[in-house]
DNA sequence: TCCTTAATGAGAGTCATTCTCCTTTAGTGA
DNA sequence: TCACTAAAGGAGAATGACTCTCATTAAGGA
């Protein structure tokens, strides 16, 4: 636990960013809550241990991690916006019928695509980052 | 343009939905509209030719459009949603500076993913849909 | 043409997110 | 170590996309 937070703080740091203790436990509480919480699964989780932060307040701390890089944006097509502590590349899994989404990394995958479009080359476009979003039905669901 | 009207009534009644006026400026709209409209360009375009139209009343036929298939919600990084009129399998280009998503049509992609998947076979899942999302930077922007 | 049921209109309600403005604090440099 | 300054945070009002409710209307089958 120690360690996590000391390395929030270089990770903060490392990117010229105040590290308050707001930015602390808003990073702990999207490592610790697993499955790409939205921004009020955060704040309910960091509310126990500091009741006191406000909600303009997460906003806009998890605005600046993203533009830092430090999370990303899980963008859905049916509900609201959701916040991945993972930011090596991975794709993603949606359940059409629960609202869980999983993590996918696949490396197979990832070489395959990275092939296809550096043959592809785009004209005037400089591309940054492809993800997948693999769509189905857990058989348990 | 009768032609549009005439092709829009045949979809909707397919699907055994009533052919109501609204329903029809609302897909009509999303047609002429090309670049993945939202909710709010769709109600501007519609209110010049129907200005008593709802805006509840767009928001319920919209869904009612994606439950039938008939759009695709698209969601911006900014996270707005947007509909899409195609429903085609395709992938969607995403600007890092500009809100826009560009339609991405790829067959030889679609047959290197479909056989890819289909190796890969996944445990208690059933497979849909696989949407690839491009992120990179327009150099117009 | 009539009847039933689904669709629509109007407008209030909700709720995630943003904004404003004042206070507090992290980090720098003396 | 302390003081200063710009950046960050708190409180809560404001915004705006979307939803709900309920009375009215109209599509499509009998």
């Amino acid at each position: 636990m120690k360690r996590l937070i000391e390395n929030i703080r270089n990770k903060l740091s490392e990117k010229g960013l105040k590290v308050t203790p707001q930015r602390i436990s808003i990073l702990e509480a999207i490592y610790s809550l697993n499955n790409h919480p939205t921004a009020d699964n955060i704040i309910e989780f960091i509310r126990v241990s500091h009741p006191n932060i406000a909600t303009g307040t997460v906003y806009k701390v998890l605005d600046t991690l993203v533009e830092n890089k430090l999370i990303k944006k899980v963008k859905t097509d049916r509900d609201i916006l959701r916040y991945d502590g993972i930011v090596d590349n991975h794709h993603h899994i949606y359940c059409s019928e629960c609202d869980l989404i999983e993590d996918y990394k696949d490396e197979e995958l990832d070489v395959l695509l990275k092939e296809y479009f550096n043959k592809k080359q785009f004209e005037g476009f400089k591309l940054e980052d492809i993800v997948v979003q693999i769509r189905g039905t857990f058989d348990k669901c």
